[in-house]
DNA sequence: AATGAATGAGTGTTCATTCAT
DNA sequence: CATGAATGAACACTCATTCAT
């Protein structure tokens, strides 16, 4: 047998994953607030009431967070967006589920490293996380799958997929800017204009 | 008179304002080519006859060049942008000149900066650099001012803007990515997208 | 009486002895290894079924485990050595079997860390372990011995332990990095070399 | 033409040099002090003038400063042994005069690094130092060309190169520890070590 | 005693910025 | 004005050691 260890089972693991878990709402805030390469692992630790020494116990480098963070986010919302195609009868269902999901999702969490504001500075970054890369291929397919069926026509899979996103990024963004944040407002607004562009956009009152 | 004088600018002026320029361009490649954060003052002045020192007679601090940068790109788009509405007849002539006007400006200028793919890592960033804010309040006053006209539906103008500005920005990126670079056919795309959303997008053969 | 129950050392006292060579078994490795400096405590509880806190259980510090193992070596080097200076009726004889115990001790341990080659860098370290120490003296005696009972020249006694003491140690460490190790050869040349030079050395075919 | 810049051509060089040889000095000294891997590159430039930065101005690494220090002194020094055996009429001549360079090479420089006792701690560290294999090869080329000429028999070439540097290291380390520094008595004790054996080594009183 | 997570001073190195020349 | 060496705070990361369990 081997030796018997103070295996109080229960408290060291919890301790570990509630650090694990601090490290990870820290680094997400601290990369949404200043960005990935400006961020140091100091001011992570900073939020935290942990050393800088422990955050090396928990990730092997300051990359290794922020893949866990992409991984995680990417891990959580695939699944919701590939639910949706299942769903879908039509193309219009589908993107509305989508989009709606997308804007759920930002809405539940507070996803503040994916929109990511920087005050001071500010550097133009195309933002291929790997999430984004993920959800991109997903969306990608779906919408190729769709086209295929003939239930929308022929047209730039590659364009029309990231003008997807940007549009629903774009306006997820805005909408939880706004107070208060109106996820029906924005899915149908993203909605309409792929589905029908300016002329089928919701009005609203001057 | 002695304003003559003055109007040709001496030898010395000159020099300061190549120097300037020089700085600018290089910078302009560097930050495009690694990011703001991973970009160093000697990277920027080692693509310069300059040095260090010399650096710090035309910019304070390196944040200073990208705002230069920002204001350089603003200041030279803004007339384009605004040409446009003044030439324009109706809303689509406006939208397909402003789209137009951004992806000529893209392919003339090799304004690699402000796509800045930073190839190890990779994080999002807003773009709300001066440059943007510029561009956003331009296209945000002549949006509204169609809208006012009644050549558009009365519908929420900053999320009307903002996926306008969007959807360029993406397909403008994908329209540098390949080869050849199609001005015409990305920008058919946008304001296709725009005004008729996805039944009125330009077919593709399989 | 109790005194017999107290000679076969409990259970407890077995098992300590026993990690506390299993790091000593291991520092040895990795110390030869990797040197001194480079090797961590980790490095050594790695190749151990102990952990980083057990390790300070047995050794107040890294420098500790050092001491033990040179006194260790020394230790069980210094008896052996003494036994050939009773045994030896002459001084070739003596030379011989102290030269021979040294090479037969260092092809049964495997003494790595004793010779510790570190792969990418190099630094002269002239290794005065309290083991070297330790048998430099006890060698210098018996040479000075030898020399007042009139068997050997009277020269200067620090210079020939000096000198017999490094050439051991060079040849010693050659002959382990030759295969096959030849410790027949190695004590040849240098009982040879300290008895008539250069002249007296063992011919080799060319 | 280029722009003129403030040469003062001696001066700027001048320091630069100095610095340079400043860093060295003290980076021998606290190599010989603690070893290279105890040394900090901290502990090297705190006997200096100079700032951490500045040592990143001479040297691209800690490893760089020590590869100069010993190609720097093997550069030196080859070129004296070289000189030897062309001057050398027989072996006996030879390895005075290689010696006797070596022993006044080390009380001429304080080549306090190349014989490193490190008080504190210690570790055995064979001392393959570029330098060090260089001389080593010098040595046995030599050595080798002696014995093909048949003026010394023909023996282990790689045993009798390692002894003999073995020898004059040691009893040259001791040689410098002893005041005064004797050059004579220590050459004439490892040339007649290697070439008669210990009957042939100089008598001293009691 | 044993465990291994936590600690934080310390490491080599970089880089924006300053300043003597 | 130009130059480029000097500066030193800051960075990512390591590791000997401690200590709650």
């Amino acid at each position: 047998m081997s030796q018997v260890a103070y295996l109080t089972p229960g408290k060291r693991e919890q301790t570990k994953l509630n650090n694990r878990l601090a490290i990870l709402d820290a680094a997400r805030e601290v990369f949404g607030d200043m960005g990935f390469e400006a961020a140091t692992v100091r001011d992570i630790i900073r939020r935290t009431s942990l050393s800088v020494g422990a955050f090396y116990n928990y990730f092997r480098s300051k990359e290794e967070v922020y893949e866990a963070l992409a991984d995680d986010g990417a891990r959580r919302f695939r699944p919701i967006l590939h639910a949706q195609s299942a769903k879908a009868t039509d193309f219009e269902s589908y993107i509305r589920g989508a989009v709606r999901a997308y804007f759920d999702f930002l809405a539940s969490e507070n996803e503040a490293w994916m929109r990511a504001p920087r005050p001071p500075e500010a550097m133009p970054q195309t933002r291929n996380t790997p999430e984004i890369l993920a959800v991109f291929e997903e969306v990608r397919a779906v919408l190729g799958n769709v086209i295929e069926r003939g239930l929308a026509p022929k047209v730039d899979l590659d364009f029309l997929t990231a003008s997807s996103i940007a549009v629903a990024r774009e306006i997820g963004d805005r909408m939880m800017a706004r107070r208060p944040v109106d996820v029906e407002a924005a899915t149908e607004f993203v909605v309409r204009l792929i589905l029908g562009g300016l002329p089928s956009l919701p009005r609203v009152e001057p």
